[in-house]
RNA sequence: CGAGAUGUGGCACAGCUUGGUAGUGCGCUUGGUUCGGGACCAAGAGGCCGCAGGUUCGAAUCCUGUCAUCUCGACCA
């Protein structure tokens, strides 16, 4: 039918080409633009509005904790960066360097962030002195830059946006619990605010980050049965604090290290809000980091009275806290709609002739396409009250997507069966070799993306070599 | 970084083989008619053909280089 050509023409669909459906949501939904540098991509005002919102929203779980924010110069010296070797050895080969200042040529070459742990650590070692000075709770909003090879925009760009906090503690255990606190965050930002359902895990050894004891993260499934690891939390010991010499007077008045945590989250998760919900009509948001939760579009505005009409549940909207437009732009009603939906707005209201005369207005929800019918009167309620279930409803889909695509295996014949039906998923017992992890990528392409916290039992054996088993990992192939 | 593909008004593409006045559709602007799923008619604006060299009387077209985008692989705290 001339719709659905309409729409092909517009997103090329997901089961087509993933890859290719992601790009055009990114740009058709004026997300990004690119430049003229390979990898370094413009957030767009729609793009940038939905970032925003989530700085919101975890500044203030963060500050609620007890952090605070500071800033950091972008330009780390390379005598710094060099401090720890376990930290320079992971990020040299992805970092850019600053040789000239002007016309003239640096004495020591400048290397531009591609995080700031080094940054964090000379400074703690000038303010940390005494056991009075811990915890040191703080935190930056900025952004960094890692010289990628491969770039697609949100999820993996040379420059992007981030938030790292770096703490600093009196006590292992107390760092220890800082990192699980922000995991835990994190996870919670993602299953309450994004609908996003996530597995927290622990890291395997050889993918730890570069310089730390345990990492953490968060790993969440798209919708192509990819996975996305969503954000960090990680738990150094006292290992920088010995490189960087941080130590304080502690009661005993004996001179002692702290123990020290990182955690970090970036506009990678718009990337994964798109691969999360959206479908081949375009974007969905969830209505939490929506810029726009509420479009109304008024139906044959130029009749006596709709717009005054749409203009006042407007108001009421407005008024009652929620993120709401109208577009009484001359386009027609089925381009709006079409519009909108593309853009991912949660709820669209209508407002035509027969609604004002039966004092109702007609709500569509993105994500599944229903339609029904909400009274004018104490609109306000119902629209909030839906945008609820909306997240609800986003949560329990893509969750089902993703126990849909979770396979249990025992072996690697297990695993080269069940990735026949998808990517996803799978769940596995391994023996803690990396050998193990290595041989399991080679041979069935999926690697290993964490331990996760909540363990099962899945037998006594590695899949891989059949030895004693010692973790339940979570195995896929990842973005 | 390796292999492949692609760069032509805002978008999608044709033209390139065989060098000779830069095209089509959508979008955009203006006017009118429309308005409950991407409306219609009419008029109009908009392009150093990614960039730099070369070959040629003449290059979007042929050659070389370079940059960017996409795909696959390697890498990826």
């Amino acid at each position: 039918m001339a719709q659905d050509k309409k729409l092909v023409e517009q997103i090329t669909s997901m089961d087509e080409d993933f890859a290719k459906w992601y790009t055009d949501i990114c740009t058709k939904a004026d997300l990004v633009g690119y430049t003229s540098v390979k990898g370094c991509m413009i957030i767009r005002p729609y793009g940038y509005a939905i970032w925003e919102n989530m700085q919101r929203i975890l500044d203030a779980r963060f500050k609620a904790l007890g952090h605070e924010n500071v800033y950091m110069p972008m330009f780390i010296p390379e005598s710094l960066l060099n401090k720890e070797k376990d930290h320079v050895a992971g990020f040299a080969p992805e970092v850019a360097w600053v040789t000239m200042g002007g016309a003239e040529k640096l004495t020591e070459r400048l290397c531009v962030r591609p995080t700031s742990e080094v940054l964090f650590c000379e400074h703690y070692a000038d303010i940390i002195k005494s056991y009075r000075d811990l915890p040191k709770l703080y935190n930056q909003w900025c952004s960094v830059v890692r010289w990628e090879k491969t770039t697609r925009p949100f999820l993996r760009s040379r420059e992007f946006l981030w938030q790292e906090g770096h703490t600093m503690h009196a006590t292992a255990e107390e760092a220890v619990a800082e990192t699980v606190q922000m995991l835990n965050v994190y996870a919670d930002f993602h299953e309450k605010d994004l609908a996003v359902p996530v597995v927290r895990g622990r890291k395997t050894p050889s993918d730890k980050f570069a310089g730390a004891e345990d990492t953490y993260a968060i790993e969440a499934l798209m919708h192509d049965g990819k996975a996305l690891q969503s954000a960090t939390s990680h738990y150094f010991g006292d290992g920088f604090a010995r490189a960087f010499d941080i130590a304080y007077t502690d009661k005993d008045n004996k001179l002692v290290h702290p123990f020290q945590t990182s955690w970090g989250c970036t506009t990678r998760m718009i990337g994964g809000i798109i691969m999360t919900h959206g479908d081949d009509r375009g974007l969905v948001l969830p209505p939490a980091v929506a810029p726009v939760q509420v479009v109304i579009v008024p139906i044959a505005a130029h009749k006596e009275g709709v717009l005054e009409k749409a203009a006042a549940l407007r108001d009421a909207l407005k008024n009652a806290g929620i993120r709401v437009k109208m577009d009484d732009s001359d386009q027609s009603p089925g381009w709006k709609f079409a519009e909108y939906e593309m853009r991912g707005v949660p709820v669209r209201l209508e407002l035509g002739p027969r609604d004002i005369e039966n004092g109702q207005c007609v709500a569509v929800t993105r994500f599944d396409g229903q339609k029904r019918f909400l009274a004018l009167d104490g609109v306000e309620k119902a629209v909030a009250e839906l945008l609820v279930a909306v997240r609800d409803g986003m949560y329990e889909k893509a969750l089902a997507n993703r126990e849909r695509r979770t396979y249990v295996c025992h072996d690697l014949e297990e695993v080269k069966a069940a990735l026949t039906h998808g990517d996803g998923f799978i769940k596995g017992m391994w023996c803690g070799d990396e050998a193990c992890e290595d041989k399991v990528k080679a041979e069935t392409g999926v690697g290993s993306r964490c331990i996760p916290l909540e363990q099962e039992d899945l037998g006594p054996v590695c899949m891989c070599c059949g030895k004693p088993a010692r973790h339940m990992v979570l195995w896929a192939k990842a973005y």
